[in-house]
RNA sequence: GCGGGCGUGGCGGAAUGGUAGACGCCGGGGACUUAAAAUCCCCUGAGCUUUGCUCGUGCGGGUUCGAGUCCCGCCGCCCGUACCA
C-alpha cells in the first residue's frame, strides 16, 4: 500500500461536490424513515463565521450524521438572521445599502460553511430578510392580532439614545441597551406588544417537561417569568384616599409598621407640588442602578403628610416615599414589616420605626429580640391576633380569604415577565403591516396585499427611522374607506423573526408560512444547539410563538425544543504589551507572535509579550483565530476533530496552535491506518474484534449523551490498538469501522478512504456498524487485590471465576502476603470481575 | 443577597462507591536520516531507604472493607440574577 498524505486541499472540495450534486442531505419530508431534527441557531451574518460557530456547528453536523448512519431521515437545515443593526450601522458608516451589505456577508458566510463539510439541506435556506419569509411573518403576525394577542398602547418605554430605538426589558442590562452600552432613558410611545403574559403560566408550566434542556436555562426562565403569589390589599388613608399594595407575606400582616410607595407612584407625583418631595424625588431617580451600588445602596425615605389605617389594627401607620421601592412591580407600595423583611428592617431601623415580632421559631419565644437582621424564614404566628399558632403557610391563606371576604383585598398572583414590546423605529426589520387612518383607526394591511415590503431608496445619514422620513413610502390610501391613510413605520424586533424560522425550515410552501402536516412531521427540534447568550430572550420568545400559534390552531406542539444544548466558547491565550506612554495594554494577534513552551515574542521585533488569561476570543483582545486561515492550512476534518476534542462540549474549549497541529496529525495517522486496509487478509484477532465492538458501542453512546470529546478518545483508542495489531481479517474489520466511526466527525477523510478501499456509494449514506453483543464482554479480566482498601497486586482472572477462586488468587499473591505480615484475615470482600479486598 | 455550576498532573480532561490520572497536548530520551521534516519506540503526579513503599482529586470532619464520587461544615473561582415586596 502506498503511504501518501491525505491531501485536503483535494479531498475536502471533492466530497463537498459531491454531497451537494448527489443532494446526499436533502432532507425528504415524505421518506417512511423516522425523522429527526436537528437545527443550530442560525447566525447573524455579521460577514464572517468565527470559530464558535464552527464549534456549535461541528457539534450539531455530528449529531446529524450519526441520526443519518441510524437509519433517520435528518433534516439539518441552515439560513440567516438577517434583519438588525449591524446592517444600518454599516450602510451610515460605508454608505452600503442594507440589503446588499447583508446578501454578500451571506454570500461570504455560506461558502466559509460549505468548506467545513456541513451535512446541510441548502434548499431550505432562507434569510429573514427574504420578502417571502417577512411577508409570511406579517401574515401570522395578522393571526395574532385577530386572535387578540398583539395590541397597541401607549407606555413609558426603554429609549436608546445611541440606536433611536425602544429595547424591550430584556433587552436593557443594568439600565444600559444590550447591543449600544448606551443608558437607556424613559420615553411615552405608542407601541406594538404581544400578549406573552398571557402564556405566562404556561410558560412556566411547560418548563418541568423540557426534561432535555439544562436546569440552568430552565431556572433563568422561570426566576425571569417570576410567578408570585399574595395579597393585593387597600389601606384607607388618612386623607379620604385609598393605597394598594401587594405583599407575597400577608402572614406577617400585623408585624406592619409602617407603608412605602415608589417615587414614581401617582400618590407621590401628587404630593411633589411640595418643593421637598420633589427634591426628594428627583434623588430617588437619580439612585445608582448596578448591582454593586444597590448592595451597599442606603435606604432613604420621606416622611408623607398622610397616615394609612391597618386594616385588622386600626393604627394610623406612617406613609413614606421611598427609594427601594419599584413602581413597576406589583402595585408600586408596600407594607413595611420590619421584622421580617431585611429591607424594611434596614429601614425601619434608620428612622426608627417599630420593629414587630408576628413569626417566631415557637409560640414560647414570641418576644425575642431580633439579632441585627430581620427573620424572612417559616415559623409559628405570634402578636397576631386570630393568626396566632398558625404555621405561615395557613396564615398567608386566612389573610387572603379574611380579606376576601371582607371585600378590602384579594388573592393575587404578579408575574415579573411584561408584555413584549415589538416595536422598532428601525429601517432593516419587518414592517408591522398596519395603517393608520384617520377615519377608521388602526387598519390591518389585507393579506392579499402582503408582503409589505421595505422600500430600496433610504437614506442613512441622518440617525433616526428611514421609513419615517420616506417621501411617499408611508402615504397608501386606507384598506377599508378608501381616504388617504399612513402605514406603520415601526419594524419588528428581530427576535420575532427568529422566533419561528424553525418552522419554515421544516415546511415552506409560496402560499403560506407553513404546511402544519409537514411541520408535524418534523417538530419538535430534536436537538437544538447554541450558545447560553440565549437563555432568555430568543428561548422564551420562541417557546411563546410556539405557543401562540399552537393556540390559535395553526400547529399542534406546544414546545419547540424538546432538547436543548448549549455549548461553551471558543477561548484563547491573550498577548499584550503595556504601551509606556499610555500605561495600558496593547493587544497582539496570535499571528504576530511567536509562541512557544516557554513563553512568546513579537515576531515584529523579538522581544517578550505577556501572555495573559484563556478568555473568550474578541477582536478588542485581538485572541482571535479564522476559521479560514486554519482549514486552508491543515484542511476541514482537523478543525472538526480539534472543535469535539478535550474539552467536554458545554465547557470552554481553549484554541491551541500545538492542539491543531496534533489534530492535523491524526488526520494523516488515520489515514496511512486506513491506506494499510487489505479486503484479502486472513487469520482472528479476538481481543481486537472485542476493542472494534465495544468501540462502536461506546462511541454510538458518547455521541447520543452528546460526550464528543469522549466519543474522540476512544477512537483514538482503537486506533492505537488497529496499528499495533498484525495483519488478520478481524485488523481489517476493525479498519471498516474506524472509517465509519469517523464518519462524522471526520468526512472527508472517511469518503477518501471508503472509496479507497472500495466501499459502496458514500459513507454519508452508510449504515452505523452493527454490534455483537457478545464482543462487548471480555472473557478476562483484571482483578485488584487490596489490603485493607490499598492495592496490593493485580491479577489477570477468567471473566465470572468464583468468589473462592478469586480470593484463592488473591491470598497466593506474593505482594499481598508480604503485605499481610501474617496478620489474621478477619474478612475477605470479593467483588466479582472487579477486586478482593482483605480487611485484618 | 439569591440561584446554578465548577475545583483532579505542566495543560485540556477520564473515572456505574471498587486498580485515580483513560485519551490528547506539552516536555524528556532513543531509533531512522548526511541533515532536517515526517514517522516509530520508551519515559513523563510528587517523594523515598525504588523486587517495592509513602503521599496525592480545594480545606476540615464523617459514613464505608473501600470515597474524586455519598453526608456535614468551610474556602476559592465562574456564570446568571436582583431593592420583585
Amino acid at each position: 500500500m502506498t503511504d501518501t498524505r491525505f491531501d485536503p486541499s483535494v479531498a475536502d472540495g471533492r466530497w463537498q461536490r459531491a454531497w451537494a450534486q448527489g443532494g446526499t442531505f436533502t432532507a425528504d419530508s415524505d421518506s417512511p424513515k423516522p425523522k429527526s431534527y436537528i437545527l443550530e441557531m442560525f447566525p447573524y451574518p455579521s460577514g464572517r463565521i468565527h470559530m464558535g460557530h464552527v464549534r456549535n456547528y461541528t457539534m450539531g453536523d455530528v449529531l446529524a450524521r450519526y441520526q443519518k448512519m441510524r437509519g433517520f431521515e435528518v433534516l439539518h437545515p441552515m439560513g440567516w438572521d438577517a434583519f438588525g443593526m449591524p446592517a444600518e450601522n454599516a450602510a451610515m458608516e460605508k454608505g452600503v445599502h442594507p440589503g446588499g451589505w447583508t446578501r454578500q456577508n451571506i454570500a461570504q458566510m455560506k461558502a466559509q460553511l460549505q468548506r467545513i463539510g456541513f451535512a446541510l439541506d441548502w434548499t431550505r435556506e432562507f434569510a429573514t430578510c427574504d420578502p417571502e419569509y417577512y411577508g409570511h411573518e406579517q401574515a401570522l403576525f395578522l393571526d395574532l392580532y385577530e386572535a387578540g394577542l398583539v395590541y397597541r398602547k401607549e407606555s413609558t418605554v426603554n429609549w436608546d439614545p445611541v440606536d433611536m430605538t425602544v429595547l424591550a426589558n430584556e433587552q436593557v442590562i443594568d439600565g444600559k441597551g444590550w447591543r449600544s452600552g448606551a443608558e437607556v432613558e424613559k420615553r411615552k410611545l405608542n407601541q406594538w406588544f404581544l400578549k406573552i403574559t398571557d402564556f405566562a403560566d404556561d410558560l412556566l408550566e411547560g418548563l418541568g417537561s423540557l426534561e432535555d434542556w439544562p436546569e440552568k436555562v430552565r431556572l433563568m426562565q422561570e426566576n425571569w417569568i417570576g410567578k408570585s403569589q399574595g395579597l393585593e390589599f387597600s389601606f384607607d388613608l388618612s386623607d379620604g384616599g385609598k393605597l394598594a399594595v401587594y405583599s407575597t407575606r400577608p402572614d406577617t400582616i400585623f408585624g406592619a409598621s409602617f407603608c412605602a410607595i415608589a417615587a414614581d407612584h401617582p400618590i407621590a407625583q401628587g404630593l411633589a407640588s411640595d418643593p421637598e418631595v420633589a427634591a426628594f424625588i428627583d434623588q430617588c431617580k437619580k439612585g445608582a442602578t448596578t448591582a454593586a451600588a444597590l448592595e451597599t445602596a442606603e435606604k432613604l425615605g420621606y416622611r408623607a403628610p398622610i397616615t394609612a389605617r391597618h386594616p385588622f389594627t386600626g393604627a394610623d401607620l406612617p406613609v413614606f416615599i421611598a427609594n427601594f421601592v419599584l413602581m413597576e412591580y406589583g402595585t408600586g407600595a408596600v407594607m413595611g414589616v420590619p421584622g421580617h423583611d431585611q429591607r424594611d428592617f434596614e429601614f425601619a431601623t434608620k428612622y426608627e420605626l417599630p420593629i414587630l415580632r408576628v413569626v417566631a421559631t415557637d409560640p414560647a419565644r414570641a418576644d425575642e429580640p431580633f439579632k441585627g437582621e430581620a427573620e424572612a424564614g417559616d415559623g409559628v404566628i405570634v402578636n397576631s391576633d386570630f393568626l396566632d399558632g398558625m404555621t405561615v403557610e395557613a396564615a398567608k391563606q386566612a389573610v387572603i380569604t379574611r380579606a376576601e371576604s371582607e371585600g378590602w383585598g384579594e388573592g393575587r398572583t404578579v408575574w415579573r415577565l411584561r408584555d413584549w414590546g415589538v416595536s422598532r423605529q428601525r429601517y432593516w426589520g419587518t414592517p408591522i403591516p398596519f395603517i393608520h387612518c384617520d377615519a377608521c383607526g388602526v387598519v390591518p394591511v389585507p393579506k392579499d396585499q402582503l408582503p409589505v415590503t421595505l422600500p430600496e431608496d433610504v437614506s442613512f445619514d441622518i440617525p433616526g427611522n428611514p421609513l419615517e422620513r420616506h417621501p411617499t413610502w408611508k402615504h397608501v390610501d386606507c384598506p377599508k374607506c378608501g381616504k388617504a391613510a399612513r402605514r406603520e413605520t415601526d419594524t419588528l424586533d428581530t427576535f420575532v423573526d427568529s422566533s419561528w424560522y424553525f418552522l419554515r425550515f421544516a415546511s415552506q410552501p409560496a402560499d403560506r408560512p407553513f404546511d402544519p402536516e409537514e411541520v408535524a412531521k418534523w417538530m419538535p427540534v430534536q436537538h437544538y444547539i447554541g450558545g447560553i447568550e440565549h437563555a432568555i430572550l430568543h428561548l422564551l420568545y420562541a417557546r411563546f410563538w410556539t405557543r401562540a400559534l399552537a393556540h390559535t390552531g395553526k400547529i399542534a406542539v406546544q414546545e419547540p425544543f424538546a432538547a436543548l444544548f448549549t455549548q461553551g466558547m471558543v477561548t484563547h491565550e491573550t498577548y499584550s504589551r503595556i504601551d509606556e506612554t499610555r500605561g495600558v495594554p496593547v493587544f497582539f494577534g496570535p499571528e504576530e507572535v511567536d509562541r512557544t513552551s516557554e513563553g512568546a515574542t513579537l515576531l515584529a521585533d523579538g522581544a517578550p509579550v505577556e501572555v495573559g488569561r484563556v478568555i473568550k476570543m474578541s477582536k478588542s483582545k485581538k485572541n482571535v483565530v479564522d476559521p479560514d486561515a486554519i482549514i486552508a492550512r491543515h484542511g476541514a476534518d482537523a478543525v472538526r476533530w480539534f472543535m469535539l476534542s478535550d474539552s467536554p462540549p458545554e465547557r470552554d474549549l481553549p484554541w491551541s496552535d500545538a492542539g491543531i497541529e496534533g489534530c492535523a496529525r491524526f488526520v494523516q495517522r488515520l489515514w496511512r491506518l486506513f491506506s494499510a486496509y487489505d479486503a484479502g487478509a486472513t487469520g482472528e484477532d479476538k481481543g481486537l474484534d472485542r476493542k472494534t465492538h465495544q468501540t462502536i458501542a461506546a462511541v454510538a453512546a458518547d455521541i447520543e449523551a452528546l460526550g464528543f470529546n469522549k466519543a474522540v478518545a476512544r477512537i483514538y483508542e482503537l486506533t492505537g490498538a488497529t496499528e499495533k495489531a498484525a495483519p488478520s481479517a478481524s485488523r481489517s474489520s476493525a479498519i471498516r469501522a474506524l472509517v465509519h466511526l469517523a464518519a462524522p466527525m471526520m468526512p472527508h477523510l472517511a469518503e477518501e478512504a471508503w472509496e479507497k478501499m472500495g466501499g459502496e456509494g458514500l459513507i454519508a449514506d452508510a449504515p452505523w456498524p452493527a454490534v455483537d453483543p457478545a464482543l462487548l464482554v471480555d472473557d478476562e479480566v483484571t482483578i485488584a487485590i487490596q489490603h485493607m482498601g490499598k492495592l496490593r497486586d493485580t491479577v489477570t482472572a477468567p471473566k465470572g471465576a468464583s468468589k473462592e477462586d478469586l480470593e484463592a488468587l488473591a491470598l497466593a499473591s506474593a505482594n499481598l502476603q508480604r503485605s499481610l505480615d501474617g496478620a489474621a484475615v478477619r474478612k475477605v470482600i470479593v467483588v466479582p470481575d472487579r477486586l478482593v479486598n482483605i480487611v485484618t
